[in-house]
DNA sequence: TCCCATCTACGACATTTGTCGTTGACATTG
DNA sequence: CAATGTCAACGACAAATGTCGTAGATGGGA
């Protein structure tokens, strides 16, 4: 079972994810038109298709190439890259330590008053959790 | 004047910083140790004089030249620089979506009873201040 | 059928990063 | 003073990244 030290993808890689997270799997030609549109990123079509190869190559994105436009959907979850980063993150620039970082985050961008709730309900979760065994997640 | 779009640091980079955060001006060789016994860094002693050097170019370091063995000092804030790290990996992966991340962050480690409580205490205060309006701690 | 559009593959290229080795200057100390 | 050690500077180098251009295959339409 992957233990996959799931190469970190760059910014560039992460851009292209994250259209195939939003898009479902999706040629190149559509996922450099999102890209063009919504982040109004003026790179060639070819540079699209190469990082994509090269993430295939990684192991982050699959290929089908059963159609002469080749399909190309995310192989890495959302959630789990995500967490992938923000473990990074914590890590390299906060000493491990996930409160600055959620302070940091939440002074970063006005948070709705539904968002502040919402935190609340996990942080109440957390703390009946740490009475009992934390289970499950592993890592 | 600067409204520095301050380069993102490298990992390598970062390294360093925190060195520099957490002793203060230092000269190269302090830093190497620091990185050596604490990180169990082995990478040769001009590497990190090399990255220094580098770092002081985009000015993420000052040197202060006036000894023989120059004193290098962080030029940018711990602060300033986790939130711009934080800035972008929410850009970059959570949609500009803070929830999202904080959660990561939480669910990422066991956090103390404590440290939810300064969380919380944090919640509180972004609601009341929520209302009045928010005031710019600008950098 | 023949031409044109589209798609992938391949290689080139500039840039950045992190890694050293070497060199020449400077200091320390015997 | 001379030998030894320390330091900054410089260049080299491999690897990765992001950027294209071009070539070759394939498919659709006039």
């Amino acid at each position: 079972m992957d233990r996959s030290p799931q190469p970190k993808p760059t910014d560039a890689e992460l851009e292209l994810l994250r259209v195939l997270w939003d898009r479902g799997p999706s040629t190149v030609r559509e996922i450099h038109e999102a890209l063009a549109t919504a982040v109004a990123k003026s790179t060639g079509y070819t540079t699209t298709l190469k990082i994509l190869q090269k993430m295939a190559d990684k192991g982050l994105v699959t290929r089908d190439e059963s159609r002469r436009s080749h399909i190309y959907a995310a192989a890495i979850e959302a959630e789990k890259t995500q967490r992938q980063l923000v473990r990074h993150l914590l890590q390299g620039a906060f000493g491990g330590s996930p409160t600055r970082l959620v302070m940091q985050a939440l002074s970063e961008k006005p948070t709705s008053a539904e968002e502040l709730r919402e935190i609340r309900a996990l942080l109440d979760e957390l703390e009946t959790k740490g009475k009992s065994k934390p289970k499950g997640q592993k890592s």
